[in-house]
DNA sequence: TGTACATCAGTGAACGCGCGTTCACTGATGTAC
DNA sequence: TGTACATCAGTGAACGCGCGTTCACTGATGTAC
């Protein structure tokens, strides 16, 4: 116990290495087949293994589609607070965080849309997804409220006013927790719509509408 | 052929009823086990019918699926229309559209969702179901052009001045455009992530925030 | 009105398939003395 | 360094299951004369 320091050990690492295979696959099957097609046995399959052996690295399917799910709001969030660091000044910069938000969304569609697509059936995110999400969030809110515009007073951030536990924790007033929504929800708007390919055939560059939508969110 | 009426024969009525009661079915397992779990076995099961007498009402599991998405697409579409035509002053009304839409989203999630949620893999929609969906762009469209204020220029609206061909036949400006397409984007950014039950453990009201997005766009 | 025929809804057996998951096992890798 | 043992990755057979779809059929309903 002492001794025992915690590199790696060689087993150890190949069954990282293992797991990360089986979750690559599971992505590419959920790209082309959709979330529900997702088969132990497919992906035993096409990694030259039996389908039993797969049963070493996840219990079962339910917990690597979790696994999933969970790497996917963590790599956003991640993407989020790198964005957010970056920051020259300091403060974090909303369109800074769009653009990663937009670029995370289309460099992996199925990744976003396992998150903010159609909810699977009957799955309930654990507790730890909850509290990465609620980081995500909160990157969204710090830059909200760096803005240098004071945030106008709302209806709806009087709601805010006594409806506001999910900020819990964070000094901002509701009329910037109202932004930050706002901002959130606009931008998830366009994504949603390009990603489900409602936009495919209307002629106009969703890019341009996106940015519109960063434009008009950084106006007073 | 002369002679003939086209009302419906008794055999043609419960034709009809039974492919309404395979729809129905279909909607109650898509939204229990989600669009990619349909199955014409379960659903005949529930009918007390066998598997293949299905087979007498869609030719297979694709095209029962593409009608219940055109059916959805219609039953939005008819909404819209109405919603539209019941303007008092004839000149349609953006709040009352949005409010239609929502009220429509929010009875059905699933319906909502197979169209707008995450796109079945591999599948096409086919062409009169563009059409649909162009139809009730259309109407958000003769909204925002009937509003009383000019809408603002934008370099979106002049990217749309070269690229709108998706209102082709619509006298609107760019501008209307701009500001129609912002209109659905932020309607459907609020709804899609309240039925993906992202506003679940927030405490807030997702109707007030669609309030707010609604007075948001009808403000100059 | 009655009879002969055509239409059509629905059945049951059968096809091949892939799924998640369990189990007892083999063989390789690592560990302790 | 060598031997004895424990750990663990992966296999192959087996389980029961439900799926979409086909086919030849029965029996009821409708149509024509």
């Amino acid at each position: 116990m002492a001794g025992k320091t915690d590199s790696t050990t060689p087993r150890e690492r190949y069954r990282a290495q293992v797991r990360a295979e089986i979750k690559e696959h599971a992505w590419d099957q959920i790209g082309t087949a959709g979330a529900s097609a997702l088969s132990l046995n497919a992906i035993a399959k096409l990694m030259g293994m039996s389908g039993p052996a797969l049963y070493r690295y996840f219990a079962n399917r339910d917990e690597l589609i979790t696994e999933l799910i969970r790497d996917a709001y963590q790599s956003l969030a991640e993407t989020m607070r790198t964005t957010a660091a970056r920051a020259p000044d300091g403060t974090p910069d909303l369109p800074a965080l769009a653009a990663s938000l937009r670029t995370w969304a289309l460099t992996d569609p199925q990744r976003y849309l396992l998150i903010y697509g159609t909810p699977i059936p009957g799955y309930h995110a654990p507790d730890d997804i909850t509290a990465i999400s609620a980081e995500i969030m909160g990157t969204v809110l710090d830059a909200c409220a760096a803005m240098p515009y004071e945030p106008a007073e709302t209806p709806f951030a009087g709601h805010l006013a006594t409806h506001g536990d999910w900020a819990r924790g964070h000094p901002a007033p509701p009329a910037v927790l109202h932004r930050a929504l706002t901002a959130w929800t606009r931008l998830h708007g366009v994504l949603s719509l390009e990603l489900a390919g409602h936009f495919r055939n209307m002629g106009f560059d969703p890019a341009e509408l996106y940015a519109a939508e960063v434009a008009a969110l950084t106006e007073p």
